[in-house]
DNA sequence: TTCCTATTTGACAATCATTTACATATAGAT
DNA sequence: ATCTATATGTAAATGATTGTCAAATAGGAA
């Protein structure tokens, strides 16, 4: 299933559903591919404008929502003031939060029982189940949880 | 350990902790004293105001991030555009969160594998584990999925 | 290829949740 | 009753995200 696609997959995509591929579009889809470090809009739209100086911070937002409504990345909010958006959409995956840093790692976690089967349907039908696992980083509890960066700090993309 | 608090334990810890008890302040604990609405700090400010027309919502925002500071209350940011609170802090106590009307409900459940231990210490020290169940409550379902609240609708506390 | 039109874009303003600034009011220890 | 640190309210600031709308353009049709 859709799990990590390609610029040109995509793209493809795209068109298929009667959207069309503009320039900007493109660059956000390579932006993302394999990117695991969680950005925000603004993370991507700051690598954006390196290449092109007049994108608007709106394009970004507006073709992150439609790549979420068509499945292909999923947008966490993890309460850190911006939204957070992961091309990796496979189940199983969670998310650890450093709490110090502010990073968003991925783990994958297969437990023996299915989250989902825990709920009982009468009350209520479950389409997704998340884990959320917050704590500090190695990186943090070394530099004894003093590592600065506030939760609504930019974090740029690697 | 600090499970749903009365408004006159709250209102001790607040004082033994060098903190003042207002009347805006123990109005806040008795709204919040077994209310299982998670509601958000406009909801709770919108019942305040019936009592006391002129607090404001800056002293509801500053009380309750007290109250989680002090860990009696804990805020769950769902990302449904505003934060809600939730005075069940209660473990192995999840939510239920419709995508339909925006509703949030507690959900015991108690896991035969404990969810820190499953992510390995060399790599992140966890503090604490939430599992967010996304789906459809039994009334929407009824409703045919369309019952209309946005998620930026506001949630009147019952 | 060129044309045509529905879709996108970008500049800008608007909105919503939350926080800050600060002068005034007040809880609660003495 | 006094005094001072803390809390309050007004009003304005901030940051994330969305709405408006005229101008630009992707990409199917001719």
């Amino acid at each position: 299933m859709g799990v990590v696609r390609s610029p040109d997959e995509l793209c493809g995509l795209f068109r298929a559903s009667g959207r069309k591929v503009t320039p900007q579009r493109r660059r956000i889809f390579e932006l993302l591919e394999g990117n695991s470090s969680h950005p925000t809009a603004d993370n991507i739209y700051l690598e954006l404008v390196k290449d092109m100086p007049t994108v608007s911070l709106k394009t970004v937002y507006l073709t992150l929502k439609e790549l979420e409504e068509m499945g292909e990345i999923q947008c966490l909010d993890l309460g850190m003031g911006s939204a957070r958006f992961d091309p990796n959409v496979d189940l199983e995956h969670h998310h650890l939060v450093c709490v110090s840093c502010g990073q968003v790692r991925d783990f994958e976690l297969s437990l023996s029982q299915d989250l989902k089967c825990q709920v009982p349907e009468a009350i209520f039908s479950v389409t997704k189940a998340e884990i959320v696992f917050r704590g500090t980083c190695i990186v943090c509890q070394r530099n004894g949880g003093v590592s600065a960066v506030g939760s609504r700090d930019k974090v740029r993309i690697s």
